[in-house]
RNA sequence: GCUCCCGUGGUGUAGUCCGGCCCAUCAUCUCGGCCUUUCGAGCCGAAUACCCGGGUUCAAAUCCCGGCGGGAGCACCA
């Protein structure tokens, strides 16, 4: 008999609870502390960027980037430049300046240096000037599809091998009114089409809101920013992996001054559901009225969600959570959710919401209090007090009425048990019976609209007691947290 | 089509570099139970994952090969 067999014969004669002692021990969980992003390369003092184009406020998209640069900012007690990119004078509105730096400190982010670059192109004429002459740009004036056609061949256009004081002659004939383009030499073998020769400038004729008509030679995004992240200093460029060719492209520009290059980390792409993030459609849809501006609740700008209720904490905390990955990954409205719930269900006040409201008459010997906690949990907060006299109204949600009897006793949420008589709501005692229906309810005829982020505004009242809570959260209990704002609630999550 | 990146529960994430302490972490969601003057929160419990197939190895989520799947780029936009 094998040692096999003998084993078996052994563990087959155990007790089953016997055998439980075999299993392996569950280990302890190691740690709950927070798990930190992974660590940068570092021997410098760290100098991170986020740089938006003005083409509008900030949205739900931008804020991986700001806060994972963000996040290594004050890791590692580095630097964070704010640089709006402005080089396409057709693509910029002159209010996002303003609205991208409201958006930052609304986050609570702050940008130790702003920088615009149409205020650096010297810079870029300066700098180009140095690659042509190093043989690493040319300028042709050729017809744009046949220069691409060529590309895509793997061929070299003739005006590609001009001389370097040829090209800075055509550099300067672009300045003073010819039309043409800048191109950056990569390696025209390269397999992937992509990083074959960029375009490094073009002519562009439009004004500038800034700039006005100083310049025609605009630079192109990836010459633009390669310039600006060594000129700058930029230590550790973090951004999307949509990026991940522009970096190849950049990295010619490094080569060809023999700079060092920053290091480079890309984050996996976020999908974001249901949500409509294209600064386009919003304009459009705000010029033609469907929205009411850019803080309109159904959209996911940051303006909008700051007057939904988001905490700006939420933001930072959900995307450290979500990491550094090169994983595409897909938003989650409900994680998101649930962290802002986590930061302000402790300090959100509570009310009565009564939708759909139906007027009843109260009627009591005497008069009742009603005593309500701000707060089911934090005392601290303490209570909402109201008199209510007999042959006062009592507003009731419809929703819940038509789940019961006509001649049903109830209770009135923090207030007293009624039995229910015609449009006469009777007093019928303090104690709290099980099984018998809790309504919330209201005395006044406090109105108030709430929004949803789908579009549907329900109507309805709340207690008279909100005009000093007014532009803060709280929750409608049993409905969800909202912001008010006036005669307007918008809501923000359950 | 070409080039590049990536595949762990419904979702996000830890572990992958340096194979074993991983019958796989944490959060959220879902479902029970407790508590509660409805909701929420809290507490207890349950369910759910290593894309597939080969290989290497005593041992594979982890290393190798091949599939499959997802994403991005191929602009005189950013």
């Amino acid at each position: 008999m094998s040692i096999i067999d003998e084993v078996i014969d052994e563990v087959n004669s155990l007790d089953v609870n016997d055998l439980k002692s075999y299993l392996p021990k569950k280990k302890k969980q190691a740690k709950a502390e927070p798990k930190e992003l992974p660590p940068l390369d570092k021997n410098e003092k760290v100098v991170l960027r986020f740089a938006p184009g003005p083409s509008g406020p900030l949205h739900l998209g931008h804020t991986r980037a700001l806060a994972l640069n963000n996040y290594y900012k004050k890791r590692y007690n580095g630097k964070l430049i704010l640089r709006l990119e402005d080089t396409n004078p057709n693509a910029i509105d002159p209010e996002a300046y303003v609205l991208i730096s409201e958006d930052l400190d609304w986050l609570g982010i702050e940008a130790d240096e702003v920088i615009t670059q149409s205020e650096r192109i010297e810079t870029y004429y300066e700098d180009i000037r140095k690659i042509i002459l190093k043989g690493g740009a040319y300028v042709t004036k050729s017809d744009a599809e046949e220069w691409r056609e060529l590309k895509r061949q793997k061929k070299a256009h003739p005006d590609r091998e001009r001389d370097p004081e040829r090209q800075i002659a055509e550099f300067d004939s672009l300045l003073s009114g010819d039309n043409g383009i800048v191109v950056i030499k990569t390696n025209l073998d390269d397999p992937n089409p992509a990083l074959r020769d960029f375009v490094a400038f073009r002519v562009v004729e439009d004004p500038h809101p800034l700039q006005k008509t100083k310049y025609r030679l605009w630079p192109l995004y990836n010459f633009a920013v390669a310039i600006d992240d060594y000129r700058l200093g930029i230590t550790h460029v973090l951004r999307g992996k949509d990026h991940l060719n522009n970096t190849e492209k950049q990295k010619w520009i490094y080569k060809y001054m023999d700079w060092k290059e920053p290091e480079f980390i890309h984050y996996g792409l976020v999908s974001i559901p249901k949500t409509n993030l294209k600064t386009s459609k919003i304009r459009q849809s705000i010029s033609d009225g469907e929205y009411s501006g850019w803080d309109d609740c159904r959209i996911a700008t940051i303006r909008a969600l700051a007057r939904r209720g988001y905490s700006s904490e939420t933001f930072s905390k959900y995307w450290e959570a979500s990491g550094v990955k090169e994983v595409d990954i897909k938003f989650s409205w409900q994680n998101f959710d649930a962290m802002n719930k986590d930061l302000i269900d402790a300090k959100s006040k509570r009310l009565f919401f009564v939708s759909e409201p139906c007027e009843y008459i109260f009627s009591s010997k005497k008069t009742i209090t009603k005593e309500a906690p701000w707060h089911p949990d934090n005392k601290k907060l303490g209570n909402r007090v109201e008199d209510i006299i007999s042959g006062s109204k009592i507003y009731l949600p419809n929703a819940d009425l038509s789940k019961i009897q006509d001649t049903s006793e109830i209770r009135l949420k923090n207030l007293c048990n009624v039995k229910i008589n015609g449009n006469t709501l009777e007093f019928s005692g303090f104690e709290h019976k099980k099984g018998i229906p809790i309504f919330q309810w209201c005395s006044g005829n406090r109105k108030i609209e709430l929004y949803y982020p789908d579009g549907t505004i329900s109507q309805g009242l709340v207690e008279d007691n909100i005009d000093k809570l007014d532009n803060t959260v709280v929750q409608f209990e049993r409905t969800g947290f909202v912001r008010l704002e006036g005669d307007k609630a918008f809501f923000l999550h359950r």
